[in-house]
DNA sequence: ACTTTTAGTGGAATCGATTCCACAAAAGGA
DNA sequence: TCCTTTTGTGGAATCGATTCCACTAAAAGT
């Protein structure tokens, strides 16, 4: 591979003014850059980025840490950051953490290792171990999806969203309304959405069977058992359930369809997300839009004002969202 | 941040010796180690990959060139790649093509320059440009989604699994057949699939009116559109539509339901992708799938292979498919 | 005509690792 | 006991760029 001393050699001059041709700075001559130009077209030569930024101490490359990579949020997300990080001259070198907290920690120090310019944590938890380990990071971090303290975070408004999705259910004139839920590990989709649910529940007054509050992953198929469960464990049936992300509903609403259930006059269902498949499934979903993408494109930069320093370290934001409400909720 | 030298300085050995501990190679006393080692600990201290790399020449990081990040074939590929990829200990530079081949051949540069150690193309189209730019690369390529000649490619099997799917809509009896494609410039899903689908009417004597055949782009909105000509064009409306994806299927079925035309008794549907929502539409869409994760890991297997020097260059290798037949046929 | 700027250039150090080579001490073999 | 291996170590070169600094020649200022 060839090489700027190379390019030297054959133009004549010095790697020094080879390197000032490249970044035009400084003084150079038409003549020398000239010569310079013509060596670099003849040879096909593209300088090493790598050596170039263990100089510079800047690798134009930001980490982003994936709790999985094939879902639909994850895609949108990284589409947002890299629509703002690619405009800037920066690559995004993905880290798949697979939904483990060990691979998470794994992924933070290989990223280290590497010497990326600033990590993107799309985070899910908020374990006392990942906490640590980011603690002892020596790169800049921000985190999407959980307010991970310490650091700056953009979250979604898990609560409020959730209230108000509650609040819609009930101001139909629902009374018995089911939640399908996930493990309170992950603080923003198991724990705030279900406190709105809750809360939103408690301010009008309703109250809540303990067989209508159920859990599950984030597949499809626990949606399903989810919604079995309510239906036959319940002494009250709901009306309506309110399942946290899209995939749940779905789930449920294959459980209900099965069993001839009919969607949304016997059960009405929500969840959250605004999936593509919400708005094909029938009746199409009712569910919470947080624009991922959006929200990628501002974690990327509030990424990016922390690496300019342009910016108050320890900034929170909260993303805005939209109800949109469909046929599965009357 | 601290480097090798500090750790040798804090461990009384020279950075030859820690090197050594590093990648434990050659001799070192335990004494040294465990100093080596205390030092580690005690710092924090995190190797520069990029230092090394630059010595070793190999980075261990793999380019992705995707036509677009967020699109469900997209994430299940890379999913895919990186499970192999990250075996192996490599990372995955991501590289956004945004449909624009410029994009894609200025992508090839971009991971030239930071010396990835190969690279992986999900390719769309074979332009001549792009056929250049990637014979005067100095970067192992290997090519998945089209045959890009001269390079190892891993290819759908497009003409077979439109052929067969083709065959299966008539075998159900039905003799008018419409074909909702994309653009020709798209090798794979535009020509080979229509080809696929002319060639198995042409086999069973059935002739195909134009208006039968729509193109649209790879969108929903495309499919919509596409359904919508076939229906106020044609003399002899057919009784099913073959689409070369399931988003193009699906725009066709939104048509069809605002039309109140039955699905699949007066229309019958199929796709291509076994995307998630094929399974959730009603009725449930016919599709073929292709299996994406594992043609992810099939490329990356491919990759490794040509870097390891292992295999001979330029394999070529097709994918296998699988058709399921649901509900939107009959 | 002499001093001060401005242009233009290249030598050499530097970034943080690996690795070749030389060398010394200890262990093993005759 | 002397010679050969084995073990252990560090100096110095190297990878491919950037950048500080010194230096010369030409241009500008006085």
């Amino acid at each position: 591979m060839v090489t700027i001393l190379d390019i030297a050699k054959l133009a004549e001059v010095s790697r020094t003014t080879v390197s000032r041709v490249l970044n035009d700075s400084g003084y150079v001559s038409d003549k020398a850059r000239v010569k310079v130009l013509e060596a670099i077209e003849q040879t096909g030569y593209v300088p090493s980025e790598q050596a170039k930024s263990l100089r510079t101490k800047k690798t134009k490359v930001i980490g982003v840490i994936l709790p999985k990579i094939s879902t639909e949020t994850a895609s949108r997300v990284v589409d947002g950051i890299d629509h703002v990080l690619s405009e800037k001259g920066y690559q995004i070198l993905l880290a798949n953490a697979n939904l483990q907290v060990e691979k998470e920690i794994e992924q933070l120090k290989l990223l280290e290792s590497r010497r990326v310019d600033g990590i993107i944590l799309l985070a899910t938890n908020l374990e006392e171990k990942l906490l640590k380990a980011i603690a002892d990071l020596n790169v800049p971090l921000v985190a999407l999806g959980q307010d991970v303290p310490g650091i700056p975070s953009i979250v979604y408004d898990d609560y409020r969203s959730a209230k108000e999705l509650t609040e819609t259910i009930i101001s139909k004139g629902h009374k018995h309304i089911g939640f399908i839920g996930v493990y309170e590990t992950d603080e923003a989709v198991g724990k705030v959405r279900k406190q709105g649910y809750m809360d939103a529940m408690k301010d009008h007054g309703l109250v809540i069977e303990e067989a209508w509050i159920q859990k599950g992953k984030f597949d499809i198929e626990s949606g399903y058992d989810a919604m079995k469960k309510i239906l036959s464990n319940s002494n009250h049936t709901p009306t309506a359930t309110f399942a946290v992300t899209d995939r749940l509903a779905i789930g449920a609403m294959e459980y209900l369809k099965e069993k001839q259930i009919v969607i949304p006059d016997q059960m009405a269902i929500a969840g959250i997300g605004a999936s593509e498949i919400s708005k094909y499934v029938s009746p199409r979903l009712t569910t919470v839009d947080y624009n991922n993408e959006n929200a990628g494109m501002e974690t990327a930069r509030l990424l990016l004002d922390q690496l300019n320093g342009s910016e108050e370290k320890m900034r929170k934001l909260s993303m805005d969202y939209r109800l949109i409400v469909r046929d599965s909720l009357r």
